[in-house]
RNA sequence: GGGGGAAUUCCCGAGCGGCCAAAGGGGGCAGACUGUAAAUCUGUUGUCAGUGACUUCGGUGGUCCGAAUCCACCUUCCCCCA
């Protein structure tokens, strides 16, 4: 039984509530993404605190092969490991088969990889992907699914997808297991299956319609923001999402920029979660309210504003574009891990106000003023 | 005082008669980034018109059809010997 309740919709946009064990999520959410057991750039679970971070994310297969997750389980399990007390969700190992597409092969047993930290060999299957998982003790584990590239040819998509939803009951079938141990880190850890089927309608109802009989604690769309146009992701979303659960919560995975988390949610998207505000604060490119900007250009360099004069993180609570700039440019850490706690703050509360908006039932306005707002460049 | 070496486009540094507006770094400028092999990657970096022209390789003068490259002198710097 998922402890997801709907509160409200506005047309197809849903506001919701998840109740875990480790916390209650606020939907519509942003999951902020650490790999690896941190935000890249410097940020911790201590920080994300101060960040309206709701649901942190790690990933199998990089805890697996780094320390380890024999180890984490030791230690706890990752929550207590990374100091993070609130719900946490781990990613299965599926993205990886996308994204080391040249370091693995595929059977129907399982993903064969070749570490890319030493090029050890490392075989990951739905089971042991659930085990690892479990041992993680995440409050919501991913099922362990083939994430493939756009645009895949059809007959690839089909098969594989049968496949995944092959690899889905075996992962059902093992979150029980774990789950009925005596000694599990989480024994309320919940499942959420992933819908797959590339750019083909068809496929994706087909393989929804399937997943959604196994009545799982979540449903989750992957595959998609990976090769095709925004305009394809929305036609999926739009064909995928009446053949859903309304009782589940729905995950769109890997996604995306601001304007796409807008419009998904008005497609009916309660989670997500993405890279993108990380990585881009990195390399300088940060959101702000009134749009997009590159912080190493030059025309900031002796400006004294904040990074975004409306926002209420803390870089911006106390330092100037002219000074994060010069900071980035000289490659130092607290600009990195600065301008990476403005974009994770940028993206937790536009949740926030969406939700707000969803509240007060004016998402469709609030949706088309962001919109423009969020895709102008400063 | 004697002997030797060096000065290259923002910086370092290759080039040692034509294929040189000049390798490669760095820096600068700009772009990309969507379940993180990403503090990464790509483009650009003399000037003006842009499938071409012009001005550049410490300075001045020469040799040559042609010089960043050879010669002479000058300037500055480095090393060795007194």
């Amino acid at each position: 039984m998922s402890g997801f309740t709907l509160l409200k919709e506005e047309k197809r946009a849903r506001r919701g509530r998840l109740e875990t064990v480790h916390g209650t999520i606020e939907t519509p959410v942003f999951m902020n993404v650490g790999t690896q057991g941190a935000i890249k750039g410097g940020v911790t679970a201590i920080d994300l605190k101060e960040l309206k971070c709701q649901v942190e994310l790690s990933n199998t297969y990089h805890l697996h092969i780094r320390p380890g997750d024999e180890l984490i389980k030791r230690q706890g399990g990752l929550r207590r490991f990374i100091r993070w007390d609130g719900p946490l969700l781990t990613d299965s190992g599926g993205f990886q088969v996308f994204s080391l597409a040249a370091l693995r092969k595929i059977t129907e047993e399982g993903v064969a990889f070749s570490s890319h930290v030493d090029g050890a060999k490392i075989f990951m299957s739905p089971e042991s992907s659930i085990q690892i998982q479990a041992n993680l003790g995440s409050t919501i584990a991913m099922a362990f699914d083939e994430c493939v590239a756009n645009p895949s040819p059809y007959e690839y998509v089909d098969k594989s997808c049968d496949r995944t939803f092959r690899w889905l009951i075996r992962c059902k079938d093992e979150m029980a297991r774990q789950n009925a141990k005596p000694d599990a880190v989480n024994p309320d850890q919940l499942l959420f299956g992933i819908n797959q089927g590339g750019v083909y309608e068809d496929l994706r109802i087909r393989h929804m319609c399937e997943i959604r009989e196994l009545d799982l604690d979540g449903y989750a769309i992957g595959g998609l923001a990976v090769g095709e146009d925004a305009d394809d992701m929305y036609r999926i979303i739009d064909a995928v999402e009446p053949f859903m659960p309304k009782e589940k919560p729905r995950y769109l995975m890997g996604v995306g920029k601001p304007e796409n988390i807008l419009e998904a949610v008005a497609r009916g998207v309660d989670f997500f979660d993405c890279v993108l505000p990380s990585r881009n604060a990195r390399h300088g490119h940060l959101f702000t309210k009134r749009g997009r900007m590159n912080l190493m250009n030059n025309k900031f360099m002796e400006d004294p504003l904040p990074i975004d004069p409306e926002c209420g993180c803390p870089a911006c609570k106390d330092f100037s574009r002219a000074y994060l700039r010069h900071l980035l440019k000289a490659g130092e850490l607290a600009a990195m891990k600065l301008c990476v706690m403005h974009n994770l703050w940028f993206y937790n509360n536009l949740m926030e106000e969406i939700r707000a908006a969803l509240d007060e039932d004016r998402f469709e306005e609030y949706y088309k003023v962001q919109l423009d707002l969020l895709t102008r460049r400063i």
